[in-house]
DNA sequence: GTTTTTATGGAAAGCGCTTTCTAAATCTGA
DNA sequence: TCAGATTTAGAAAGCGCTTTCCATAAAAAC
């Protein structure tokens, strides 16, 4: 591999000059700027990442932590983020923390063991305080969560509203007696679509009922001894509305098994539009989560952040209904 | 940020010392070992990885070319591949070829041109002749696909044992009639599932017609038009196999939208055991895709090659039935 | 007790680039 | 025409490590 000194050589001109043509400086003559090209061009020259990052200390290289890989949503913000910072020559590092905390900051610390230039975290186990003291550290982009001092650096779903859209939808379709299965009560994106949820309807003069709420934790299982759960007290409800799609799954077979006919019987709407959401039967009618979006933002704030680029920034997204079969228009009784 | 001489002044001892023990060469006094660990604690030193890249040229990042990220598939993949590397302090570089072959090509000059140690490739577009040449250049692991001249550096799953057990299970269950959906025509995966299918065929003296296949891309539309090229087709079939999941999906919600009872009036089964597979209505009896295996082993043949590590490799990779819910015996007529 | 080995630590030369500093060359204006 | 301002190019000093080579001290051999 040619190095910058050959070409400086076949060129006969310095290192420095060298340098000044590969980084676009302008203060060069035009006649040595061609003879530097032309020797770039005979020896294939390509300049040694390694050592450009040691001279200026930027790695052109971000870490991005996520809870997992083999889960298609995490797959598509990858793929959001992988597009839009390879366009600008910067690469990727991957890390996964597996939803503990031990193994997030040990990724973490593996990132910048890496000399990551910036960090994106889809993180569900660290503190706020762990993030602030991050940002501390090293630039960061924060995807699906909202820390108050971290304002600038947040891309997140409005799950409030997400939460009010869906059962909105149900109370539209005519439907009065709806159950919830709601994430975990100590993540904020459950207890944020739970709220919507309840906002719908409080708007809609129906009263909250405790009976109709079960708490899970966004697993397909969850769904299942949900509805089991639901079905087995002395209380009706027509329609369903899970906080994500995988308990929406859950759900649907569970009902399937107890008989019911879906959407006749009982009708399911879920959360995130995630790629089973349209394989399941029937297919589900769900809240879009426009993570694709958000990872491409998260990128531009890091972009904008480190390497003096002008992007607009979006920090809040809309969840927008997605139609599809599992909801029934309630006949009125 | 401290570096290696102020731990070595703090210690009291000399560079050479400190990057001794940093790397773990016996040769150094158990005295003087223990000093620098000292120092290298109270100072939290990290060794910068940029300068030690620039000084050994190891980089100790491997780059990974994947078609797409948002599918399970490749996201296990990426899983493993992740969690074998990083556990012996390798981090990889990801970057999506989206299936097109000046893409890939650019991703994989992309990852090279970031002095990556070795490249994990899933590729799709790239010829032989490009892999080979690419090999040349750096060490490779080359997932899910066979090339006779890389063989030590191949881990494929046994496409022709797959499709030859998901028709015999067929068989086995009665069925006499089955169709088959194929993928395209020009990849050898497509084209080894479908022998498998006529071995078994063959095997159980069942005559393969033309009449009975159908060519598709892989894609869940591919399955949905197949079934109905199928059904249209003055010929009967109680079973049908599609080469992979998805369009094993549009098959199914084909058959349904067609009036037809799952699994009654038709038994499906897919190939790859992706996600969906499971939650599909009814859930579909497939064929398994160790992927996340042959992602490990894709790692430890890196780690064999480049950093002189030993793990024992298995190539080639059996598919198993995954049986569920998509296949009924047949009732003999 | 002297010579030969062996173990161990330090000095210094890279690795391939960027960037500051300086010097030479060119240009300006009176 | 000349002092001063302005360009432009080169020399050299890092960036933070690894590793070779050499020197010294300790151990072994005679």
């Amino acid at each position: 591999m040619a190095t910058i000194y050959q070409v400086a050589e076949r060129a006969g001109v310095s290192l420095s000059t060298v340098s000044r043509v590969l980084n676009g400086r302008k203060t060069v003559n035009p006649l040595l700027r061609e003879k530097v090209e032309k020797a770039v061009q005979e020896l294939n020259y390509r300049p040694s990442s390694v050592a450009r990052s040691l001279a200026n200390s930027r790695t052109d290289s971000i870490g991005v932590l996520v809870a997992e890989l083999h889960t298609p949503f995490f797959g598509e913000m990858m793929q959001a983020i992988e597009m839009t910072l390879r366009a600008q020559d910067k690469h990727v590092i991957i890390s996964v923390g597996h939803n503990d905390l031990a193994k997030e900051l040990d990724a973490v610390e593996f990132l910048i063991s890496r000399n990551c230039d910036a960090l994106i975290l889809h993180s569900e186990a660290m503190s706020d305080q762990d993030l602030v003291a991050l940002q501390s550290r090293l630039p960061v982009s924060i995807i699906n969560r909202h820390v108050k001092e971290l304002d600038e650096a947040c891309f997140c779903l409005d799950n409030e509203s997400g939460g009010y859209s869906a059962t909105r939808h149900l109370i539209e379709q005519g439907h009065k007696d709806i159950a919830y299965i709601s994430g975990p009560g100590n993540k904020a994106d459950a207890m944020l679509r739970l709220a919507g949820h309840k906002r719908a309807l409080q708007e809609a003069g129906i009263p909250f009922s405790p009976e109709s709420l079960y708490e899970g934790r966004f697993k397909e299982e969850d769904g299942i001894n949900g509805l089991k759960a639901l079905l087995a007290k002395d209380i009706k409800f027509s329609a369903l509305v899970c906080a994500n799609d995988w308990m929406a799954s859950g759900a649907m077979s569970c009902a399937r098994d107890m008989g019911l006919q879906l959407p006749e019987d009982l009708s399911i709407v879920g959360f995130d539009d995630v790629v089973i959401a349209h394989h399941v039967y029937p297919k589900l009618t769900t809240v879009s989560n426009p993570i694709y979006e958000m990872g491409e933002m998260a990128a531009k704030h890091i972009l904008n952040k480190v390497y003096g680029q002008k992007h607009q920034l979006q920090h809040l997204y809309d969840a927008e209904m997605v139609l599809r079969d599992s909801v029934l228009s309630a006949s009125p009784d």
